[in-house]
DNA sequence: CCCCTTGCCGAAACCGGTTTCGGAAATTTG
DNA sequence: CAAATTTCCGAAACCGGTTTCGGCAAGGGG
């Protein structure tokens, strides 16, 4: 850190070399017309000097302040919340590594988003943008694509045209998971569907419902239950579920947190969560470690995510094509306790819980 | 959003208004010596026009970037964590309200943390620092002091020269903690400690200490556990505490975390949470409400902290004095199942746990 | 030996704002 | 009505870098 006031700049560091400012910069951004003693001797009065340029001064010229924006929309259903710090770590660990910073703001709607993305863009506060959580259809994409400015989504979406992306292939991990719970016997998968609108839960759905396709499994619509990403919506959800004639023996979820909400609803019809009933999901928060049993889950690689999309952005910044900088990744599975066999049929199922029931109104 | 390359700079504007650059930059920037006509005329225009300066060209000449600095240690353990989104949502909301933005780095060590604050200072990526998580003796804060560069912190500090804070009374927590365990008939109460050098362990200590004090019991070194700021050390600390001859009938855990442990000590004594024995925590952590009984903790609004710091560092910058800058808010009670009245003496308690051991032995 | 490259660096323009300074016009004062 | 202020705006310097352009000197080829 410098004393107050005591900052070098180019000038003073070109004065202290008997060389002019421009020569110094040329040296110092590997110009080819400085000669290789001159560079080393730049560097090195550089290093020893603490001479670091003002990135705001370097802007005005090159136009690009090394920073990559991040509109995060807090009101938002947070699957991703607990993941944040993985994340932002992610993100700040990719740019560092081409000495680029993240700039972050919070919005409370899209609106709210929209406006923050424009001004952020327009004032240079950041050269390009990550846009999280991608909805089918995303206002988003429109007004950055409008606008000409380089974004990466963390995430798909319907109109590719001249979107980067990185995703977690959840598709295959619905499809996996069907696989797996029919490897343990059971015929009756329930499927509980994530966040109406975002592009996720489209995938997740087509990938559960090729996973029964694969399993020689025909479709029942009484086995899709509602959108569900919160506990209550969760615990509802697999209530409706279960209190059918033929209930499902497991229920897959879209998300961590609707699984939550499963354990209460499969625990209220007297029932034990990785027994009668089986439970599969996605994310990997934290809090399905606390549970009892541990949630079976697709646990994302935030952190990774983060990385790979910082460093897809500032390629995007740098002028590669869209097309170019699309990377798909996989979730890992965490086999913990909350699925096993079948150990009931549905119809044996039905009869547990109508039994359970009776009993407790009497 | 602009077309690309059709930004309007301030000569555009000032042409299309026939006046100069300089005369538009003083009158956006409010000069006294702008008449009260040609300012709004110039504000019309602006926005009409949609003219926004870039903030590095700005900053070129008046030094600020209109950035706060924020720089997380990721590889610490993270009571925050939890609390992160709110957290930046605080700050950039603060931030917002003076058109200031966030710039976040990620360290992984105290070493590094310092070298991103130096190097973020220099690069002028940020104009003052938000300092999270103090330590007792804190080098962050050496170092930024020494190089005269802004900062305020979340948490106190031993050495307050120069130093600007925001912080919640933790200790006021703790002390009001013990008076309503006492109320509740409980006369041995145990505590475990935070993280070690930190700031709040010592306060939350203190406030244990005066509690005691205020109801007149007497400290007892045998009631003090070690540190515990995850699951894993606040079950072993709850355990060593349960094991003795005169074990606490209630124990004031200094993090939700190793409250969450405590559950889990316990129960495996064979006694039940909020029962036997009453737990009281405090930083309101999601998962507490997912426990069962649910955890009664101390809760802090960690978005309105973040906010206040915000505020207080964009003023720190702006060159009031650090000791103008100083603000202590309050934790809120989340008063839920985990603590109750005192079943138990603390003798006929230590006989129960050594029943229920004998008994789990044969 | 001369001409033509090539290598290397200095001079100066430039980026888009802010701020200082000076002066003309309008207004007030004597 | 002249003189002294005010009011208000233009001209130009400035901030700290980057980039373009031009030219000198050394080296190579004929």
């Amino acid at each position: 850190m410098n004393a107050i006031g005591k900052r070098t700049t180019i000038d003073d560091l070109a004065k202290s070399l008997g060389l002019t400012k421009s020569t110094v910069s040329r040296a110092l951004n590997d110009y080819p017309d400085i000669s290789e003693a001159t560079r080393l001797r730049v560097r090195h009065a550089a290093s020893v000097q603490n001479y670091r340029p003002l990135s705001h001064a370097q802007a005005i010229k090159t136009g690009r302040v090394r920073s990559i924006g991040l509109v995060l929309q807090v009101s938002e259903h947070d699957g991703h919340r607990p993941f944040l710090a993985n994340f932002l770590a992610g993100i700040t660990e990719g740019a560092a590594l081409h000495d680029w910073t993240l700039t972050l703001a919070t919005a409370s709607s899209t609106t709210d988003t929209i406006r923050l993305l424009e001004k952020l863009s327009q004032e240079r506060k950041a050269d390009g943008f990550i846009l999280p959580r991608t909805y089918l259809q995303d206002r988003r994409i429109d007004a950055l694509r409008n606008g000409h400015v380089p974004f990466v989504l963390y995430g798909r979406t319907e109109d590719i045209a001249e979107c980067a992306w990185y995703d977690i292939a959840g598709e295959t991990a619905m499809q996996e998971a069907v696989a797996e719970l029919f490897r343990l016997g059971h015929r009756r998968i329930g499927f509980l569907p994530g966040g109406e609108g975002y592009n996720y839960t489209k995938l997740r759905t087509e990938g559960y419902l090729e996973g029964l396709a694969q399993a020689g499994l025909s479709q029942d619509p009484a086995l899709i239950g509602p959108n569900a990403v919160n506990k209550q919506q969760g615990a509802d959800a697999t209530q409706k579920l279960l209190l059918q004639s033929e209930p499902p023996t497991a229920i897959l979820c879209s998300v961590d947190h609707a699984a939550i909400g499963a354990y209460d609803a499969i625990r209220s019809c007297g029932l034990e969560v990785g027994k009668e009933v089986s439970i599969i999901a996605y994310d990997g928060v934290p809090e399905g470690a606390v549970l009892n049993p541990q949630l079976s889950t697709y646990a994302v690689d935030t952190k990774h995510a983060g990385a790979r999309l910082a460093e897809l952005l500032i390629r995007r910044v740098r002028g590669e094509a869209a097309q170019t900088l699309r990377e798909i990744g996989n979730a890992r599975f965490l086999d913990r306790g909350s699925h096993g066999p079948c150990l009931l049929t549905s119809n044996d199922l039905a009869a547990l819980i109508k039994l359970k029931s009776d009993h407790r109104e009497e």
